[in-house]
DNA sequence: CACCTGTCTTGACGTCCGTCGAATCAAACA
DNA sequence: TGTTTGATTCGACGGACGTCAAGACAGGTG
């Protein structure tokens, strides 16, 4: 049911389960944080941080690598390393449509870092 | 400078901006990207994440050391180590009081990461 | 005071990470 | 077909990371 014709890499990380009430409520189960700390590792490095946050912000939902690489200053093959890493975290997917590259986000993953870091309203 | 009567590292990054709209709506700039990756980063170990989560859902607002050791497959040294990378990373405070050093969770930060990972309710 | 318990620091080890240049693959075009 | 452009993969390098054993420090107890 999550299985797509794979366009690059077959990456496909439980990322579909339920998840977690915040971190503050109550300690993460062992098995949890194994599923989510690679993807805050993910995101643990400016570069991948910004580079999540261009496509995921992108206008219609997707935006292609050449207009990612530009806008750091860092070689090609570099980038493309960065994307792999967020395409293995299953934060980012990826397409070729032609001569170039898309890549799109993917919220399951980030709802699911979003909720665990969720602060209760200061009230229960 | 290593010998000094301070109780545990006097860690102080810069934790205070007003922080960032989510990064699904627009680019997040380099600073904040290098301010908050490494909370990120410190975040990406499944060790350090239960740690925080430990931390931050303890009753009375901490906890301490000698409850969080026992409750991994690891050395004290280890466990020290993985704590006061949080502490570096600004996620946690510590506090000596007597023989046990108790830690506290600082929300400023995991707020701040709360916020940019969060995700507008579906709507457009 | 000496001793013990709890915690942190130091030094070391093997592994992983970020980066690059060079090579490779994929698609478009002459 | 051969060439060009865009993107990934490969191989290598220096530096950072996770872990441990051993030692140092702080504070309570005899």
């Amino acid at each position: 049911m999550s299985k797509q014709s794979t366009p690059l890499a077959p990456v496909d990380p439980a990322v579909d389960a339920p998840c977690c009430p915040p971190l503050t409520e109550r300690r993460v189960p062992a098995e949890t944080a194994a599923v989510l700390a690679p993807a805050f590792k993910a995101l643990g490095d400016p570069v991948r941080l910004q580079l999540m946050s261009m496509i995921a912000s992108a206008e219609g939902g997707e935006i292609c690598v050449c207009d990612l690489t530009p806008a750091f200053d860092l070689t090609g093959p570099t980038i493309s390393h960065h994307l792999k890493t967020l395409r293995e975290a299953g934060l980012v997917d990826a397409e070729r449509r032609g001569t170039w590259v898309y890549y799109r986000a993917r919220p399951a993953l980030l709802r699911q870092l979003a909720a665990l870091l969720a602060i209760e309203p200061t009230q229960s």
